[in-house]
DNA sequence: ATAAACCTTCCAGTTACTGGAAGGTCAAGG
DNA sequence: CCTTGACCTTCCAGTAACTGGAAGGTTTAT
């Protein structure tokens, strides 16, 4: 059984993380000592890298609890998980096409600017087109 | 003079996006009624869509003050816009950069999973990886 | 006179934590 | 036995940029 730090080391959180995964009931500790101290074993140590993994991928934490609820069911079927996975995934598109158009006009917008002492600046210029067919 | 809705329909922000901006000092109506109501002229209608606009490019609160400041200044340098249209850039390329791998792995991933009514799923299996060596 | 459509302020909630204060616990050293 | 330091606990506040709602004042029209 580990401690609140010694697991966040194992599994790579802060330790004000895994408490705030046991409020939120995302992932608790398996026991409490008889002083109160949180005590993790293996099973919730796994669950916390579960967690990691799956928020470095960017789900949600709602998103998180679901893949964990069907980690945990035995009986959960691959066409579940997979349907998550594909959501996320057109998100995920939609997201990269948005910053995609962002940097692109940025970079018009750079290179458009001289960068020098002088006062006049295309790019404000460009935020401050009175362009009424913008939305 | 237009009041808080007819400023907020023109601009194409919600009303209370424009008290927001008022509350915190980013842009302030013009003047205020006898009777307290905010009122929007030509001027602060075009902060308000230049804000807008910035803030569509995913420059937060702070940086879009700073881009006000150099727009309400006369004297401001296109360099001072410049650098920061550039580092602004500079984090944009890291940002696509990382959705892109995910985007890869998640798309390996989907594929890698038959997402039929069996109960073995890849997916579940790579968060679950007993990998110590990711970070 | 009163109803509808505005406007005001203020408070709470959102996401996923992070930081800090006040205080209890545990092992080692003197 | 006492203290020191490193842990641990809970709770409260703050972050970013709003959004929603309650309670109440104003304006316009009927």
């Amino acid at each position: 059984m580990l401690t609140i730090n010694q697991a966040a080391r194992r599994v790579g959180l802060p330790n004000k993380t895994l408490r705030y995964y046991d409020d939120i009931g995302l992932v608790s500790p398996a026991a409490r000592s008889p002083s109160g101290y949180r005590l993790y074993d293996e099973a919730s140590c796994r669950k916390l890298a579960f967690v990691r993994r799956v928020r470095q991928f960017d789900f949600g934490i709602d998103e998180t609890k679901a893949l964990l609820d069907l980690y945990d069911d035995p009986q959960r079927t691959s066409a579940e998980v997979r349907d998550i996975a594909k959501d996320k995934l057109a998100l995920l598109d939609t997201k990269l096409a948005q910053l995609r158009r962002l940097r692109q006009e940025l970079v018009l917008l750079v290179d458009a600017c001289a960068g020098d002492r002088r006062h006049n600046c295309p790019i404000l210029d460009h935020f401050d087109a009175p362009d009424p067919s913008d939305d």
